[in-house]
DNA sequence: GGAGATTAGGTTATAATGTTGCAATTCTAC
DNA sequence: GTAGAATTGCAACATTATAACCTAATCTCC
């Protein structure tokens, strides 16, 4: 499992674990971490709950950097190309990768209490993609799987 | 796997299906397929591709249906409700079910050239939730998995 | 079969999310 | 240092989805 988001742990770690990974994966791949950049991935790995993109722009505003819709956008386009963030599709919202670097499937579970997410190592569904290639001659480029529940927590507080 | 978009078949017996098995789940649970409700569905199968609620609304239209969104939500929500559509969160889009009455997550892979759907069986996808509900102690209650590629035929039309 | 409850639909407005196009600036490599 | 590429600023707009409120149809139960 690629880390339990349940446990407590010291969330500065994080984020700043973040910060240094994308760091060093833009060297690597001869990309700009650029102030805006750098803070709305920081923005993003506040907690551990999925953000809209329009979240982002007061909180980029206050801070002084322009905050316009396309700002925001970009830079998320940025970090996803670069594997930093991950899409939720179904909340229409964004999240930090929690292994950056290594190619890999999207996977979560997002609870519908508290909306944290959890990412999940996704093995199983590299295998429906290669049982789709293999059944139905498809060629799979992305996958993305998203699973929605009860966390740990809201399911005891209940 | 639950049917191949990409065999050849007549179409109209897909649509057809669709609404009888719609009927069937209708009276089974009591609920009303009414005449928008059951023109959104037709039109939801009219192919293989997800289509969005704001397609859906000229086209009911020019059949004299009333024609704001929250009609076509509506109509959507109710037939998600009852499993006979699922959405295809990627693409803000709407796709008819191939075994509705059966609970079972929404898994397809969608062709990002022609953008034809095809739904899979995803007994893995339970398998990631049951893992997860396993290791995190998290309780899963909707899955969703999308896969984005190319179909058979895009692959050898490239 | 009629009163009250429930469900469905009509209508208007607006919220939330995401994009386009172009000009200005900054960076990079030669 | 200058050309070309990448990045950002900015204004407008496009797309997707929902809120709020009301009317009409349908069901339920006596």
């Amino acid at each position: 499992m690629t880390q339990n988001v349940y446990k407590a742990h010291d969330h500065h770690v994080c984020i700043d674990s973040a910060v240094s990974r994308a760091r060093a994966l833009c060297e690597e791949q001869g990309a700009r971490l650029t102030p805006v950049r750098q803070r709305v991935l920081e923005l993003v790995w506040a907690n551990h709950k999925p953000v809209g993109a329009y979240d982002l722009l007061p909180k980029l505003a206050e801070e002084g950097f322009n905050s316009a819709p396309p700002t925001v956008y970009r830079a998320l386009d940025f970090l996803l190309d670069l594997g930093l963030v991950h899409r939720i599709s179904s909340l229409n919202a964004f999240i930090g990768c929690t292994h950056p670097g290594e190619a890999h499937p999207s996977c979560f579970f997002v609870c519908r209490e508290c909306g944290e997410a959890q990412e999940l190592d996704a093995e199983q569904v590299n295998t429906i993609a290669r049982q789709a290639e293999a059944m139905l001659g498809v060629k799979v480029e992305q996958q993305m799987t998203e699973l929605m529940g009860l966390c740990p927590r809201c399911q005891a507080s209940a």
